[in-house]
DNA sequence: GATGAATGAGTATTCATTCAT
DNA sequence: GATGAATGAATACTCATTCAT
């Protein structure tokens, strides 16, 4: 690829990744074009539909975050780093949170398989755990990220008045994934 | 108010408990008005807009919440059943869920009013069995409400696949809530 | 329907029968409603679809065809003068010219159908001419309105340094039509 | 020019001629330009516009077809001929097709000079037979020209049912050119 | 000389709200 | 008092053309 288009490729998806962070899917194309410095038709160009930039922004959410989950396969206390890994990038991207959150209701293939994704390196984290029996046996990957997510949803309103309520209600629902 | 226009208002109530329930709070107010026999022109008569209307609809079942609450207070197991009671009516109400979904990324005062009610109920759902030590010391009744919600929130894009996947999260959220 | 809305309708139909006239299917929708003085919004409340109102534009034009045709049927020389009918009203109206000459190439079914009705009213004008021996045993209604448009297709063109070309391409096409 | 620049030019313009042909007059320059393995600014310098592309290949197809139609000058049925000739060639080259269609609707000069073109060789073929009293009195070479024209337009959406109709209505049109 | 990256005007449709009937 | 007719802002995507690389 030129320089140029490279640079703005890289204008694009910062613009992207920030406004879709603040504003959810529903972010215009036009206020991504303009966060970028670039005419509308130039997003196309690099991602031929808005569909296709969404899924790109959210991939790369989750290439960081299975990233880092994988560095937490085996360690003690995996899951809960893991949870709350998980929540810090949710409460820092609407987008990823709108991904996740729309798992069944979202028909569009290349988010559905981002969420696959999370959802398989979630159960590489959860499977040692559930396996020891410190975990309950129906606790499954999916059912990790969904939970987090939730947690993170019940947290958000609130994060202005109380800014660690999100590792408090992470730390409740880790708690009652253990077995008792 | 005179009797027929009781008779206009009843019906509209009706008709948009049932088209929010069903389509959340992004139901148009075409639908509502035709669903209630009524024209358009009638339903800003009654509501001045239509936000006005959701928090009308939102309070109902705020409404049907707490006087269930209510009952609660005391009981044995009081708040595993709100709990459940909570989610029950998220799952079967839309605008219920998207109006607690939304809680503080929502602008309408008068939505938020409704969730205060709901936190307040919970606090005394909640109260007896914190200060019994049956629940952790940092819960109150705000947080009841929210994860609760969250915990739907997650269960939700599940539910097609397996059913009974609500019940399964609010029971780990419950869990967590208890002492350790 | 109220007064005001069959102003409307009226003013709205006029204005989109001119503006497809002169300018074709692709005439946009805010044209018509600018020429008819209303909002973009009010053509859509009148009519779903831009497609609607072009097929319900293109369907007056025909039945004003097939109402002129039908008291030609069994005249006298009823082709001759249908194929001129046909062609001075396709010289007056694009719209009507567009959709003759998409038959098959056009996907929108109601446009079809218009193109349908005007075929088998010409059949009933060309079927007698065709067994009483004067016009060739092979054509069909259908081929009586494909060539006349396909006639006026030629014309039009010259129609401006040729005021009458109109006239003579169809008497061409139309003795090309008798029997030898 | 460089021998390279002929090389390009030439791959440029044969596909260009394969894609309008098969396209029409609305194909992409893009389309094109990656149909000869070149960058579309490289259009651009060869054709200082799509449409002078668009002309140098209408210019092309009818300098095809008047060294086709100048041998059939002075030849017994060299009308017929002429007119078959031409109808082929439209079936089989719709850009040709849009550029004789639109002639006088179009204001692209370049295009209209090619008709004109067209229009002069058909003369040299009508008139003969005009001038032996075997067609009408008032048969120019443009008619012939745009009588062709128009019987492809009229048999183009049925070619796909009826496979020999082109044929049909150019002998249609032919005998309606004879002198009565 | 060649490339292809960037541009941005143009368009059908929805829906909360207002106000003439 | 009730109606529903009218409004118009808001949004994704295409493509001929220019110009930096």
């Amino acid at each position: 690829m030129r320089a140029d288009a490279v640079r703005t490729r890289k204008a694009l998806v910062a613009a992207a990744a920030e406004v879709f962070a603040r504003s959810g899917a529903d972010a215009t194309v036009a206020e991504i074009a303009a966060r970028a410095g670039i005419g509308k038709g130039t997003v196309f160009r690099h991602f031929p539909t808005k569909d296709d930039l969404l899924a790109a922004i959210v991939g790369d959410a989750v290439d960081e975050l299975v990233a880092k989950a994988e560095h937490l396969v085996g360690h003690e206390d995996a899951l809960r780093e893991f949870m709350q890994l998980t929540a810090a990038l949710l409460a820092g991207n609407r987008v990823l949170f709108d991904a996740l959150d729309r798992v069944g209701a979202d028909h569009r293939p290349q988010v559905r398989a981002q969420v696959d994704r999370l959802a398989a390196v979630a159960e590489r984290v959860v499977a040692p755990a559930r396996d020891a029996g410190v975990i309950r046996a129906d606790v499954r990957g999916l059912d990790v990220v969904q939970l987090t997510c939730g947690a993170h949803h019940a947290a958000a309103p609130l994060a202005a008045v109380e800014p660690d309520v999100g590792q408090r209600y992470v730390d409740f629902v880790f708690a009652g994934l253990r077995a008792s």
